[in-house]
DNA sequence: AAAAACGTCAACCGCTAAAAG
DNA sequence: TCTTTTAGCGGTTGACGTTTT
């Protein structure tokens, strides 16, 4: 124990075991006392924190409900279109790092992205009896369901007029898509999304209807929350498609 | 109205890497 | 240099609320 611990001490800590460590859910005392503890103190030395603020919690648990819930920058609530789009974008290009994709988004922890992922992502690729990880559900994610978010957003930010926005979400290109929410501004990486065929004023056209290897456009009501199913996405040509135009996408 | 199924999310667990001693 | 401690990460669990049967 060095100067700084031993300045909180009030009597002989005890270890872990010796203690009855405390486990579940959160009190409201213990909210208040853990908050009280760390304006004070400071974050860190989560181990010092649990045995000197007089809660019964492991370091651990201390360090997750703050980070988790506590700290004044976190946010909560519904997980906002834009949200969706960059989490489906940064988990195409990282994977399950959820804490990288979490530092991406201000004020979201690596928890409640995973969570997301866990239930909304991951029932999706179970509705369609494929796995999460698989280059299908990948490329259908890449050629559909992002595509199918701008398209929302886009529609979203329309003016009353019917002409697009360009305050609320910036300006709109083939090659890159930004747009803006209260935390600043976010950009989409081309690089996960096909190919869009027109200007920036065709973006809101954009396929959810894809062509086929007939040649018929196949048109798709998959939306990541809307509860639609993706059923009528996942079919033979559909997913034909899907693959050639990854293939194309690799010889350039 | 009750039971079962499902969805959400907070919290725990095990592991690893980095830092400290 | 080695050992111990701490912080952080991703996977998993389980409680609880909601919806469906």
């Amino acid at each position: 124990m060095d100067a700084y611990e031993s300045s909180f001490v009030s009597e002989t800590p005890q270890s872990e075991e010796e203690m009855d460590v405390r486990k579940g859910p959160w009190t409201e005392e213990e909210d208040f006392t853990l908050k009280a503890y760390v304006n004070l103190h400071g974050e860190g030395r989560w181990n010092s924190v649990a045995r000197l603020s007089g809660l019964k919690r492991t370091g651990k648990s201390c360090r997750l409900r703050w980070l988790n819930y506590l700290r004044p920058e976190v946010r909560r609530g519904n997980i906002s279109l834009q949200e969706q789009l960059l989490i489906l974008q940064l988990h195409y290009r990282w994977g399950n790092r959820w804490s990288k994709i979490a530092q991406q988004l201000p004020g979201r922890t690596d928890n409640e992205i995973k969570n997301y992922w866990r239930t909304r992502v991951q029932k999706e690729a179970k509705q369609l009896k494929c796995d999460v990880n698989s280059k299908d559900f990948r490329d259908a994610m890449r050629c559909v369901w992002i595509p199918r978010l701008i398209e929302r957003i886009c529609a979203s930010s329309e003016s009353p007029s019917g002409q697009p926005s360009t305050t609320a979400y910036g300006n709109i290109t083939t090659s890159q898509i930004s747009y803006e929410d209260t935390s600043g501004s976010v950009q989409v990486d081309s690089s996960v999304l096909p190919e869009l065929s027109g200007t920036s004023s065709d973006v809101s056209n954009y396929p959810c209807s894809l062509q086929t290897r007939s040649g018929s456009r196949s048109e798709y009501l998959w939306n990541i929350d809307g509860g639609e199913s993706m059923e009528s996405v996942w079919n033979e040509e559909n997913i034909w498609f899907l693959r050639q135009q990854l293939y194309d996408d690799d010889l350039n």
